[in-house]
Parts: structure tokens; C-alpha cells; sequence
DNA sequence: AGCTCTGGCGACAGTA
DNA sequence: TACTGTCGCCAG
């Protein structure tokens, strides 16, 4: 075992017993699951030159104290408990006898550091550790269908199965409806259980997970629940998949069928697990269905991870981070964390203490430049190749490298708001471009070090995608990891910036978004300047006509080559990782506003597009799982034509007339128009105000409909997506209904196209065809206006048939849409 | 053990 | 009709 030789402890999982043991679960060299326990310490750092000597001898002869010993400049005290080291460093709940809320350490003048940390955390930071690859199966459970959702704790559970990483399937069915079948059930799953590391279910954390701890603590089955590394396949499918998925078809719904169908073709077995009871309790060949459905849904999981390989991706992750791959896993804050803390080790480095959030501090980000609309031709975009990180390398910012501040403005009275003041870059420190601020250069932050990492990461899945032609499987295949590799550094300047985290450093922070706004500035001026034009840019790219490829290139180079080092020289700075790289041209460009575009390929760093290349398209609605289907399929239509090449206003015009005719008049399908927004928290913690009248004013259509679901016992937890339709959007608030509740013919027709359907399409059709604005909202508008005089009967632009009138049916066999569908 | 970040668009409810 | 505040989702 490589742990062994090399004198590291090799763990597949460790647990705080919430006293003063940490339980560690290792693998041995015959595969067993074997447990050690080591001693749990409660920690914190003291600076040296902040300790008191009579604080010292306080903390010697406190009972609290287990004891304390020197690290380099600092003291390492260690409490017998989390709760007593806890009470001397948190900010207590209630105040003091002097009416003021200090706690210990505040009073005696001294800053504890990194108190708050986890006691797994603490071990996996003080020992040479090594995260063994656990042993791992999906599970899914079926329960009784005719409890709700919110009672779920209180439904018997019906089946579980379980498959491991090659496909074996283990399967068992409650027996009886009573507690004693059902504990047998458990009690076969948990040692079934036991034989692995890592249980992976979907919408586990919300479902399967609380239920299996619910129901086997309800009949008395005592399990040690943190021995299994437990992981929510869909969180980590959404958290990998946002960056990779095409259109916003996949973002709609993240039900286990609907993915498994989007990525794998493969559609879920055929039966309603709303009826799981009438299943079971029919017995006989019913029941079997019940459970052959849990096993293919089962198995689905690990197809969908031989397909994705997102589970290994987050393996990958952990062990680069010293973090373990469940859940809690996926949280930035914490494998930054694991990271950095290792880093840190040797380094006469520790970190602020993080009992409670210290509430948010804003401050600068990106620069986003406001586009050149409608149809652009030859467009080349360079971008910087992660550009964060590239900042945080090359001025070697990090929270411990922060030095001086050199200049500034120099506001309040008497004073312009361009008048600075400026001081001497002081040696063996570089200087940010714009803030001010210094960073020492004689020797390496621990930012920097943990970003390169990262890069090789990502340059490895990068060159593989730009080898292959863009748009094909094993370009997107390609695309998504290297994508999560940038998820994960971007992820470090993030937890930089956030307030949740030991790391939190504003200054630092701000230091890196406003090294990346000067440098796309270089870059935009440089362009201009070469007399070509600037169309787009944000946060780290250009978009650039009046160029031929050739030039676009030598351009790049030219930054890179001169304007680069030329400036971050006079800076100070020690490296330069700054790199700009030419990624593709577009032969068609539609710009519609900024961060919403759709683009023609010509070539994807030099591959050239094929046939089968797709375009990119992002930000339009096309992009978003928040609309309604038609309006995606509309603009796709309008989009692919726009970037074939075809600028003839007036078949755009027709082809809007015809989807407006289908749309009023023709048949529709519910899923054309049901629109799914998630809960993003808790319906009890969305703002409820007031109307002037001081009735209570209406909440947004997708959290009203929630609220009617909460009242028939339907799961509306934070994360919930709720579909619902609009039955009537004359009447302000709209009615609304739940998407079950009713079918086409209730929804609102004009809704449908006047603000469903068409807006979408109309806003892509007018930055295009300016000159049209007139005819194109004239097609937006299809309700009857009581203000307005009634229309001529057939008049084209008006639906002569209002809502609630019988449609006569569609010719037989045509589709309904102009052949959009 | 709850929490990467900012910039930006568009939908709605409500107000003036 | 223009505007504000809230919300969800997306770009990067």
C-alpha cells in the first residue's frame, strides 16, 4: 500500500464522534473496511507577540486547557472540548456584566485563529494523509406513495435497490405492512451497506437519505450514519452539467428521467412511482414491476456516470484537496479549504476563525462592455486563458502576500475625484495596475501555488477539445472536464471573495477582478487602436471585427509578446502568467445584448467547423430551462436561419405570422408552454410586501403556485421546481394554475404568444432588422383591446377567436407550427 | 460543517 | 407608460 510506504495514513472516510474522538476508515491491502480512532483536537492559534504573559498563565491553569505548546510565532492551545473552546472564542449570544459582548479572547487583547475548524478537518490537516478511492454503490429507495412528501418521514418504505460500480444489482421488497418487515428490510440494506464506502443516490440529500436515517431510527436500527460517504448524484450533476448543457431543454428538468433521456437516449422504466403503494399492495407480478423499476432506475445512476464521469471528476478533485467525496465534498468553501490548509502547513501561516458569518462585503467585479447589436460578419474573439488565476500568479496576490498601499484617490473636500496621491513602490514588491495596492514578491503566496495546479489541469482537456472538431461528442466530452476544471479555479478567487470563508479577503478579491478589468481594457484599446473594431468583450475576452484571421493572429501575439511583459514589468511583477489566446471567429455573429449572442463557427482554435458543427448560442432564452419550450424551439428556428446566412427581413416576417396564427388558433401541446422556475429558498422566506392599501401584495407566479402545492402536502422545499402555466393574464396578479392541474385548453392563449412565445424570438428579429421595429411588435400583439377599436373581421393581425372559443381542429396531419415542432 | 464571486437580462407586481 | 424592487437564471 503506497500510504504505508511513504508514511502517510491512506483513509476512505473519517468522522468526528462529537466528543473527543475522530474515527478514521481506511481500506487495508485486502480491500477490508477497517476503523482506527485517534483523539479529536480542539484547536487554536494564538500569536506569540499578542499573548499577554498573564493571559498565558490563565490559559496554563484554566481547566478548559488540555494544553499548549510553541509553533513557530504562534501558541497551539488545546481545549479538552469544541463546546469550551467555542465558548472562549465566539462572540457570545447574550452580553456581559459590563453590558458589552466580548468573548475570552477579545477580552484579553488576542485573536484566536482557526478555532472554528472541524475536528476532521484539524487531522486531515496536521497528518500526511492519503483519500483512497472508496468502494462505491447508487441506491435508491421506493416508499409509499400515499403519504405526502412533507410526511415523508412517516412513509413505510416499499424497496431498495442497490448496484455497484460493475453493474451487480442487489434488490429486496418489504414483505408485510407492518414495522417488523420493514426493519428487516433496513436491516438488509445496511449490511448490505457495509461493504461500501460511498452510497450515491439521486436527490439523495433532499430524499433517499433522510428517509433510510428517518425510518431506521423510527424502528430502532442503530447506525453509525457518517461511516458511508453519502453524495447527491443530481447536485453533482447540476453543479459539473451547467456549463456543458446545450439548451435549456436539459435545465428544465432534473427528474432522474429526464436526464438519464437527455444524456444517455434512454428513457426511464415505464411506471408511475406516484402509485408505488397500489404496486406493492397488488402483490404477485405488481410488486415485481415495482421492484424491476427500482433496479433500472438504480443502475441509471451508474450509467449516467459512465457516460458523465462527473463522480470520478469530484474523486480527482478530493484527493487533490485532501477532502472526502460526498456531499459536503462539492462545497467550494471546503475543499479550497483542504487545499490551502495543506498548503499552509510549514509555512508559520494560520487562519482567522469562522464561527459565524460576518456578514457580506461587496466589491468590484468584472468589466462587461455594452455591444454592437444585430448582424455581425467575421467576427475573431481572444480570450484569456484563465484569466484569474493568471492574476493571482502573476502579481502573487494572496491574502499573506497583501503589502502597502501606494497610491489612491484622494476624495472629500477641496479635493477632484481624479486627484491621487502616490507614494514609492517599495522594494521587493510588484503594484496592482489600478488600486494601489502592493504585493511582496520575495517569496510565493500560497494562492498561486494552489492555482497551477489546477492550470495543468485544465491545459490537459483544453488542448485534447481544441484538437477535435468543435461541436462533436468527444468535443463536448473534452469541453466538460476541462470546464470543471475551471469551475474548481475560478472556484479559489471565489472563496477569496467570499465572506463564509477563512480566506475571505476583500482587498485581495477586488485585487484580482480589477486586474482583470485593466488587462481586457489593454486589450480593447490595442485593438482599436490596430483600426480594428470592438464589438463585444466580458471579463476576459474580446470580440473583434475588421480583421483577417491572419492579422487577429499576429495581433494576439502581440499582447502576448510585447504589451504584456512591457507593462507588468513596470509593475514589479515576478512572473507573468498573463495569456491571451486566439479561440475562434464567428462568420455570422447575432448580438443581441450583452451576454446574449448566438455565433456561426468557422473555426474553434484552428479546427475548422464542420457540417455538423453546432452554433454557440448564450444567454438567449434558447439557453434557459426557465421558458417556455415553444419560445426556445421559435428562437432556435430564427437563430439557425439568421446564421446560415439568410437576411431577407421579409420570410422572417412571414414565418412570425404563421408560428402567430398556429399559436392562437392551432393545436398546442401543454408541454409547449409550461414554464418551471425553481424555489430558490424556502417559501417562508420570500419577501411578502405590502400594497399601498395594505393588503397583501401578490408574491411571483412560480412562488403563489408553490404555495397552493404546500397546501395539498406537495414537496415545496428550497430547490423545488415548480411547473405552472398562466390561465389568465388580464387580471394583475395573473392567474396561474400548477401545471397538473389543468390542460390546454385553460391556458391563455394571448398570454402564449404575446408574452411566452414571441418576445423572445422578437428581440433576436429586431437588433437584426432595425428597420422593421414597427412590423414586428405590430405581430406582438394579439389581444383584444377594449380600448382599442374592434378590428375588421380577418384582419391578420387579430385573433378573431378570444380566449374560450371553440378552436376548430387542424387540418389532419400537418403540424401545427408551421412545421416548427 | 450551509453558503465561491460579480455583472447582467428579462419577467412580474406594483406605483406614480 | 416609465420606473422600482424582487426574483431566477445565465455569462464569465
Amino acid at each position: 500500500m503506497r500510504g504505508a510506504s511513504s508514511g502517510r495514513v491512506a483513509v476512505v472516510n473519517a468522522y468526528w464522534d462529537g466528543k473527543n474522538g475522530v474515527v478514521l476508515v481506511s481500506r487495508d491491502s485486502q480491500g477490508r473496511r477497517q476503523r482506527r480512532r485517534v483523539a479529536a483536537e480542539h484547536v487554536c492559534y494564538l500569536r506569540k507577540s499578542e499573548l499577554k504573559e498573564r493571559t498565558e498563565r490563565d490559559l496554563r491553569a484554566s481547566r478548559a486547557i488540555h494544553g499548549m505548546r510553541e509553533e513557530d510565532s504562534w501558541w497551539r492551545v488545546r481545549f479538552k472540548t469544541r463546546d469550551l473552546l467555542r465558548k472562549a472564542s465566539a462572540k457570545p449570544r447574550w452580553p456581559g456584566p459590563d453590558g458589552e459582548r466580548l468573548s475570552y479572547f477579545e477580552r484579553a487583547h488576542v485573536e484566536p485563529f482557526e478555532a472554528d475548524m472541524h475536528p476532521v478537518r484539524r487531522w486531515l490537516t496536521d497528518n500526511e494523509v492519503e483519500i483512497q478511492r472508496p468502494k462505491r454503490c447508487y441506491l435508491d429507495i421506493e416508499a409509499d406513495s400515499r403519504v405526502s412528501f412533507s410526511r415523508k418521514e412517516e412513509a413505510r418504505i416499499l424497496s431498495w435497490a442497490v448496484v455497484d460500480d460493475e453493474g451487480k444489482k442487489w434488490s429486496a421488497v418489504l414483505e408485510d405492512d407492518d414495522d417488523a418487515a420493514e426493519h428487516r428490510l433496513l436491516m438488509k440494506l445496511w449490511r448490505l451497506l457495509d461493504q461500501f464506502d460511498q452510497v450515491v443516490a439521486w436527490y439523495g440529500d433532499g430524499y433517499d437519505f433522510p428517509m433510510i436515517r428517518a425510518r431506521s431510527k423510527l424502528l430502532g436500527i442503530q447506525v453509525q450514519w457518517q461511516g458511508w460517504l453519502w453524495l447527491d448524484h443530481l447536485e453533482l450533476f447540476k453543479k459539473m452539467n451547467i456549463s456543458a448543457s446545450e439548451s435549456g431543454d436539459e435545465k428544465q428538468s432534473y427528474r432522474l428521467g429526464a436526464v438519464s433521456t437527455a444524456v444517455l437516449g434512454e428513457t426511464k422504466a415505464d411506471l408511475d412511482a406516484s402509485r408505488s403503494w397500489e404496486y406493492w399492495a397488488a402483490g404477485g407480478a405488481k410488486r415485481q414491476e415495482l421492484v424491476d423499476y427500482n433496479v433500472r432506475d438504480t443502475d441509471l445512476l451508474r450509467l449516467l456516470e459512465n457516460a458523465t464521469g462527473y463522480i470520478e471528476l469530484l474523486q480527482v478533485l478530493c484527493q487533490a484537496t485532501t477532502t472526502f467525496p460526498d456531499s459536503r465534498g462539492m462545497n467550494g468553501t471546503n475543499y479550497v479549504e483542504g487545499f490551502l490548509l495543506k498548503l499552509a502547513r510549514g509555512r508559520d501561516l494560520h487562519f482567522k476563525t469562522v464561527w459565524d458569518y460576518g456578514g457580506r462585503i461587496p466589491f468590484e467585479g468584472a468589466y462587461v462592455l455594452e455591444p454592437k447589436k444585430g448582424i455581425l460578419r467575421d467576427v475573431h474573439v481572444c480570450d484569456f486563458s484563465s484569466l484569474y488565476p493568471s492574476i493571482i500568479q502573476t502579481w502573487n496576490m494572496s491574502p499573506e502576500t497583501l503589502g502597502p498601499r501606494i497610491s489612491g484617490s484622494l476624495d472629500g473636500p477641496g479635493y477632484r475625484s481624479d486627484q491621487k496621491w502616490h507614494k514609492p513602490r517599495p522594494d521587493g514588491h510588484c503594484e496592482h495596475p489600478t488600486n494601489g495596492w502592493t504585493f511582496t514578491t520575495k517569496w510565493m503566496g500560497l494562492l498561486a501555488e494552489a492555482v497551477t495546479e489546477l492550470k495543468r489541469l485544465r491545459k490537459h482537456w483544453n488542448d485534447l477539445k481544441a484538437s477535435l472538431p468543435p461541436g462533436t461528442p468527444e468535443w463536448k466530452e473534452a469541453d466538460r472536464r476541462s470546464s470543471a476544471y475551471k469551475i474548481a479555479a475560478n472556484t479559489f478567487y471565489g472563496v477569496i471573495g467570499s465572506p463564509f470563508s477563512r480566506f475571505f479577503d476583500r482587498v485581495v478579491a477586488e485585487s484580482v477582478a480589477q486586474g482583470g478589468v485593466w488587462l481586457l481594457k489593454l486589450v480593447l484599446a490595442e485593438a482599436e487602436h490596430k483600426g480594428m473594431s470592438v464589438v463585444f468583450g466580458d471579463t476576459d475576452s474580446a470580440f473583434v471585427a475588421g480583421s483577417t484571421e491572419k492579422q487577429f493572429k499576429a495581433f494576439v501575439d502581440h499582447l502576448n509578446t510585447v504589451v504584456f511583459p512591457r507593462e507588468l514589468e513596470r509593475l514589479g511583477c515576478p512572473r507573468n502568467d498573463i495569456k491571451l489566446a486566439y479561440e475562434k471567429q464567428f462568420d455570422v455573429l447575432v448580438m443581441v445584448t450583452k451576454k446574449r449572442y448566438a455565433g456561426n463557427f468557422v473555426h474553434y482554435k484552428g479546427s475548422r467547423a464542420t457540417k455538423d458543427s453546432k452554433p454557440e448560442i448564450k444567454g438567449l432564452e434558447f439557453k434557459r430551462g426557465d421558458t417556455a419550450r415553444i419560445a426556445r424551439r421559435m428562437q432556435e428556428k430564427v437563430i439557425h436561419r439568421l446564421l446560415t446566412g439568410d437576411h431577407e427581413p421579409q420570410g422572417y416576417l412571414e414565418m412570425v405570422a404563421e408560428w402567430r396564427t398556429s399559436i392562437l388558433e392551432g393545436e398546442i401541446e401543454m408541454s409547449d408552454v409550461v414554464l418551471s422556475k425553481r424555489l430558490a429558498k424556502g417559501l417562508g422566506e420570500y419577501k411578502a410586501k405590502k400594497k399601498k392599501d395594505g393588503t397583501d401584495a401578490a408574491q411571483p407566479p412560480h412562488v403563489e403556485v408553490a404555495k397552493l402545492l404546500q397546501q395539498r402536502g406537495a414537496d415545496v422545499s428550497e430547490g423545488t421546481r415548480i411547473a405552472y402555466v398562466v390561465t389568465d393574464a388580464t387580471s394583475s396578479p395573473m392567474r396561474v394554475a400548477p401545471a397538473d392541474d389543468v390542460t390546454i385548453e385553460d391556458v391563455d392563449r394571448h398570454y402564449i404568444w404575446e408574452n411566452l412565445a414571441y418576445p423572445a424570438t422578437k428581440r433576436v428579429l429586431e437588433v437584426c432588422f432595425p428597420a422593421y421595429g414597427k412590423e414586428l411588435k405590430a405581430l406582438g400583439v394579439s389581444r383584444p383591446s377594449a380600448r382599442r377599436p374592434k378590428p375588421e373581421p380577418g384582419s391578420p393581425l387579430v385573433n378573431p377567436r378570444a380566449k374560450g372559443v371553440r378552436r376548430r381542429k387542424p387540418p389532419e396531419g400537418q403540424g401545427t407550427l408551421g412545421g416548427i415542432m
